[in-house]
RNA sequence: GCGGGUGUAGCUCAAUUGGAUAGAGCACCUGACUACGGAUCAGGAGGUUACAGGUUCGACUCCUGUCACCCGUGCCA
């Protein structure tokens, strides 16, 4: 049963607008009024109504005022309740927003489970072995996690996945000189660090990078035999790393024992460090849920030779590509490249493979990237190829999976560039993480010391890490997905305005408070009484509180965490103001017990959805 | 060239998917504490929503055309 006014009033005027304009359909029908001053809730329904019968909207305003049975929860519609072209202010009755309240106050706070009940398949990560995770790698997890925790949160069954750069040719490349370097002596593979990968995949890059232009140039211009020679030797070592690298890759392919155990040592280390990285930053994701692409290796061959027989996939320029002009697979000029000339497999191919896995292995039924905004054509391109194949048809429903990229920007620096250190380089996420949480200690230590309040330094450390983690997390999800935000460790950590500190401070706050109730030996009376909305800034609390449920489910319809975000933020700020206008512990009985009841279920409201962005929250700070 | 994205207060960002006077937070100014955590609250100032047209009762939102910046564009994974 609905408990949020607004959907049993939106029912009741569908009810209503069915009786005064027979046949007519609108969707928004009530919405939350604005402004205080003209009502709680709206009815915009009558101008477009009018206007697709003829009629004057004031008039059809009327009929549905008329027609609405509303009483039992709202003050009497009258003439007086239209405004403007035809405008409906809705008023909700004292009694009826407290029961309201009280009703939501149960374990599920107004959040309906979703029906039906769906899998989704959220992707929400990309590592890549041998690489260290940087910036770049913070908003994939932190979106996607909060986007996993929040179809969870609505009874959906959610598959995280974090699809694993572990094949190919440039893995084969460090492989080769990690083997090459460990057989000189040079490295000790049992005690390699993801650091010392990472600087092992750059070389590994280098030396098989062919300069042939440097050699053309040379030769071009005549810079002499020495020159040339340079160049000769350059182009002859790289090319010999190069087959080395190419000899690696087939006895990954074929499992040789020892060359894949150095594979399976580089594994290891990698995603050992990347799970680590997301335990710190609170995102739920395991071993398990990695899957490499190397899995995917032996399903290629035979999914395109069935791509090919069914004419999805075709012959073109010596290479396999599935077109994507038709509008249902999406409209798009360049084809999707699914094997190579020379008969290799691409990106996309491994892409389509998951997919397949995705719907018909795993039953998704929505598919959901939390990836960079720049490969959206590349996602584009592998839903339609999937959609064409029929990968992407769902085995029990018959329907396609929906497939949706939730693209975001890049973190910018303040100097809204792309965030990196001061010597240009990339910043590592364990750096960043571990630079939030120190800033956040000291920040934690000053306060502490101000309010002359003494922790033990473990409780100290547990807050710092907390506020941390919740300030860095918070202050990327607040931002539109899509656009490209400015960090700043000062903003994002600070106590005032729209973050995460901000916050975990009103929860904490509230916690406080009921702590020094329960030293003032106030009972759990208040656990039953009615909630109390009578004051302006109870009441205003209390329809905020009402909005938890449907603010969750557009997060999921949409794809957007920052609307969570900017709510949480709102029922922060109208508890403060409540919480400055409102005494609650110095007054006693029912207004007592009536506030107290209003101020435990924000704090339900506050831990919860900060539960669903993945933030973790603490008792004081 | 084509395709996608972005452009809102000095700064960082919203705007319930077409609704009423475009809202917050920083910063700035003015007030409020013998209070349950002042890490707060109340108020002020700040706008040609990049630009020009169009659609209609009504446009930051939809359509057309410009401008600026970013990204992507068939054989790297």
């Amino acid at each position: 049963m609905p408990v949020d006014p607004l959907s049993i009033l939106t029912d009741r005027f569908r009810s209503a607008i069915n009786v005064a304009v027979p046949g007519a359909d609108v969707d928004l029908l009530i919405k939350v009024c604005q402004q205080p001053e003209l009502g709680d809730y709206q009815c915009n329904a009558a101008m477009p109504l009018a206007k697709r019968a003829g009629k004057n909207p004031r008039d059809v305003a009327k009929a549905i005022i008329a027609a609405a049975d509303v009483n039992d929860l709202c003050e009497a519609l009258s003439e007086q309740s239209i405004a403007g072209p035809g405008f409906i202010n809705i008023r909700l009755r004292a009694d009826a927003l407290s029961a309201a309240v009280a009703s939501m106050d149960a374990p599920g706070l107004g959040v309906e489970p979703a029906a039906p009940s769906m899998t989704v398949v959220v992707d929400l990560m990309g590592v890549n072995l041998a690489k260290q995770m940087h910036v770049g790698h913070l908003r994939s997890p932190v979106i996607g996690d909060a986007l996993a925790r929040t179809f969870e949160r609505l009874g959906h069954t959610v598959k995280r996945q974090n699809h694993v750069g572990d094949w190919g040719l440039p893995i084969a490349m460090v492989t080769a000189r990690l083997m090459r370097l460990a057989d000189a002596g040079e490295i000790d593979l049992s005690r390699i660090t993801l650091d010392q990968l990472d600087i092992a995949y750059k070389a590994a890059q280098a030396e098989c990078q062919r300069d042939t232009g440097a050699l053309e140039a040379v030769r071009k211009y005549g810079l002499g035999p020495k020159a040339e020679a340079e160049c000769e030797a350059q182009v002859g070592g790289a090319t010999e790393a190069f087959l080395a690298a190419k000899e690696t890759l087939l006895e990954l392919q074929a499992h040789e024992p020892r060359t894949y155990a150095v594979w399976q040592r580089i594994r290891d280390v990698t995603m050992a460090e990347c799970i680590a990285a997301c335990e710190r930053l609170h995102v739920r994701v395991t071993d398990a849920d990695s899957a490499g692409e190397s899995t995917y290796a032996q399903e290629m061959g035979p999914m395109v030779e069935d791509m090919v027989a069914r004419g999805v996939a075709v012959h073109d320029q010596g290479a396999l590509i599935v077109r994507l002009e038709e509008p249902e697979y999406g409209g798009i000029t360049q084809p999707c490249l699914v094997r190579k000339s020379d008969g290799g497999f691409l990106y996309a191919t491994t892409d389509i493979a998951a997919i397949r896995r995705r719907v018909q292995v795993f039953g998704g039924d929505r598919l959901v990237y939390a990836i960079d905004a720049r490969q959206n054509l590349q996602l584009r391109q592998v839903f339609g190829a999937s959609l064409k194949a029929g990968y992407a048809i769902h085995p029990r429903t018959g329907k396609p999976a929906v497939m949706e990229h939730a693209a975001f920007g890049m973190v910018l620096g303040e100097d809204g560039r792309p965030f990196k250190t001061r010597s240009g380089d990339s910043v590592k996420l364990a750096d960043l993480l571990e630079e939030t949480v120190l800033r956040a200690l000291a920040a934690v230590k000053e306060t502490a010391a101000r309010r002359g309040e003494t922790m033990p330094e473990a409780e100290v450390r547990t807050i710092a890490e907390a506020v941390g983690i919740a300030a860095l997390k918070y202050a990327d999800l607040v931002n539109d997905r899509i656009k490209d935000y400015v960090f700043s460790f000062d903003r994002a950590l600070a106590f005032e305005g729209n973050t995460g500190p901000y916050l975990l401070y009103a929860l904490a706050r509230i916690k406080s408070m009921f702590r020094k109730a329960a030293e003032r030996g106030v009972g759990d009376g208040w656990k039953s009484a009615p909630p109390s909305t009578r004051h302006h800034a109870e009441k205003q609390l209390a329809l905020a509180l009402l909005r938890y449920g449907a603010t969750v489910r557009s997060v999921a319809d949409s794809l957007e965490p920052h609307r969570l975000c900017q709510y949480l933020f709102e029922v922060a700020g109208l508890f403060s103001t409540f919480y400055d206008q409102c005494p609650t512990l110095s007054e006693e009985g029912a207004v007592r017990d009536g506030r107290l009841r209003l101020c435990a279920l924000t704090a339900r409201v506050l831990e919860d959805g900060l539960g669903v962005l993945g933030l973790p929250t603490v008792e004081r700070m």
